[in-house]
RNA sequence: GGUCGGUUUGCCGAGUGGCUAGGCGCCGGUCUGCAAAACCGGUUACAGCGGUUCGAAUCCGCUACCGACCUCCA
């Protein structure tokens, strides 16, 4: 299988061309949310972006396994208070089984993902179903030397291993630099060095998730998952790894450590990242509380939301910057967004309507090229969206009659919007069901309300007229004393 | 402080040496009883300074400003 597609490798800071390990099989790994509260913009941003990577690849002919992550171990630990009250203490750890937590948040997230017409990926492990995994692969780092047990907690040794090999390769730092600009945190000195980060914990007694291991009861550190899980699914070495860029440092670089330290090598082929979405250009984030979450957008329920934004807006809104570009939101880059995906959308509804005839005016394969060239570039869908908006004023002459199209052609235009659109973009057609059935309501009074102004100027051929189309439409129409109600049956 | 990235027209946002990105807004037009919508057309910018070049938003240098990471974060 040939393609001409070229992805921008964080690892190497070049674009290269692609080139799967084992093809027509694509092995695609996203990082995906700690599920401890809604999903805000940008996880929308980053589960977009390798959706839409997931859907090209697809497109392309790829048999892709994309494996997209659940993280619910790690991020629950309650260590804050020493001298807690003990009655207080038990009831904050009888009033939520973590689980329950993690079930809700994620169910949620899943919800949104739907919404957003986010395509689910073929495996969605959770980090608290591969401790086994994570074990067997802390293990295997022990013993090649790279780590060391402290007080029933293991540490991955960085200096060890940055021995031989150079640590800091993806995210571009130097060790050195590293220790020499980090901060000194309470709980380290367990560390034999401040950059060693934790395989294993011990839990002390408050920390309710816990699991037996040769080291203690306790907890993985929060990096092992993905190496553990992408090698249990995609196997010791897979073609792309995805994620955010703020996972670059370092979460990423410390899998890629893990990796080599235990199986020998890295397993990733390409790394990409997708940057952050800002507010006032400010990163979005859950510490820094500036997010707003994807329910709050549908439904235009937070202090900066001018109006509501269906899941296809902020879709649409995503796809219009390239993925590696910050993208700052406001609303009025979202409304923008919004008529320029109802645009979009009404072209390709236009389509199904124009008739062919004659010759063509138009190159449809000139388009396909651009579109195709687009998307080559390292999943630019910014420049492919322009492409397909810049075809609109063709699509409407034709529509209108103004322009003649083949038929031959007609179907190549057709498949070309369709395809892009729907298939690899995922942007559909879609209605809000609460407004639409509050426009709904309004539109029925109004109906009544104008059978009423002809019941009055005694204009009954209008006022049945209007009744019996509604009861024909379903609608039953109920006269009482001080108007009319209704009812769909 | 270290590392990396950014600064594009009113707003958002593509673009790596010569060729109109695009969307929104705005202006004009078509249509229309009026208006709106829709459609058509117009709207030529690249932080500053210097350099390379026949030619730079695009390459190089300096300056200014902004941001990300360095601690959990998509």
């Amino acid at each position: 299988m040939t393609n001409n597609l070229f992805v921008y490798n964080t690892l190497t800071r070049k674009k290269e061309r692609f080139e799967p390990i084992n093809p027509p099989f694509v092995g695609l790994y996203a990082c995906g949310p700690t599920v401890y509260g809604d999903a805000h913009l940008g996880h929308a941003r980053q589960a977009i972006t390798f959706d839409v990577l997931f859907r090209y690849l697809q497109y392309l002919g790829y048999k892709v396994r994309y494996v997209r992550n659940i993280t619910d171990v790690g991020h629950l630990e309650n260590d804050a208070d020493e001298g807690e009250d003990k009655i207080q203490k038990k009831a904050r750890l009888e009033s939520l089984e973590p689980m329950e937590v993690v079930q809700h948040y994620m169910n949620r997230y899943r919800l949104n993902m739907d919404a957003l017409n986010v395509l689910n990926p073929s495996i969605e492990p959770r980090a608290s179903g591969h401790i086994i995994e994570q074990q067997e692969l802390i293990d295997k780092i022990i013993e090649a030397g790279f780590a060391y047990e402290v007080n029933g907690s293991v540490y991955f040794d960085v200096n060890a291993y940055n021995a031989n090999h150079p640590y800091g390769q993806l995210s571009g730092r130097k060790v050195e630099d590293l220790l020499s600009n980090t901060r000194e945190l309470d709980g380290q000195s367990e560390k034999r060095n401040a950059l060693d980060f934790a395989l294993w914990k011990k839990a002390d007694q408050s920390h309710i998730m816990r699991w037996s291991s040769k080291w203690s009861d306790g907890y993985p550190g929060w990096h092992l998952e993905c190496s553990a899980m992408s090698t249990k699914y995609l196997g010791m070495q897979f073609d792309i790894h995805g994620g955010g860029m703020d996972l670059l440092f370092p979460h990423h670089e410390c899998e890629i450590a893990q990796n080599v330290a235990g199986y020998g090598k890295p397993a990733v082929r390409y790394w990409m990242h997708n940057n952050m979405i800002t507010t006032n250009g400010q990163k979005m984030g859950r510490s820094l509380g500036n997010f707003i979450t994807l329910d709050q957008l549908f439904a235009g329920e937070h202090p900066l939301l001018e109006q509501a934004y269906s899941p296809m807006v902020i879709r649409f809104f995503i796809l219009q910057a390239h993925y590696r570009s910050t993208l700052d939101f406001s609303n009025d880059a979202l409304q923008a967004s919004e008529k320029g995906l109802t645009r979009l959308l009404n072209a390709v509804a236009a389509l199904d309507n124009i008739q062919p005839s004659g010759a063509s005016s138009l190159d449809v394969d000139a388009l396909a090229e651009q579109c195709n060239k687009a998307m080559e570039d390292d999943i630019n869908t910014a420049k492919l969206v322009g492409h397909l908006l810049g075809g609109i004023p063709q699509i409407n002459k034709l529509a209108e009659g103004r322009d003649s199209i083949a038929e031959k052609e007609l179907e190549k235009l057709k498949n070309l919007y369709h395809t892009w659109i729907s298939t690899v973009l995922g942007l559909e057609q879609q209605e809000a069901p609460g407004k639409t059935s509050e426009i709904i309501g309004d539109l029925i009074s109004l109906i009544l309300q104008l059978r009423d102004d002809a019941k009055s100027s005694r204009d009954f051929e209008t006022a049945d007229r209007i009744r019996n189309k509604l009861t024909s439409l379903g609608i039953t129409v109920k006269d009482r004393k001080d108007g009319a109600d209704w009812e769909i049956s």
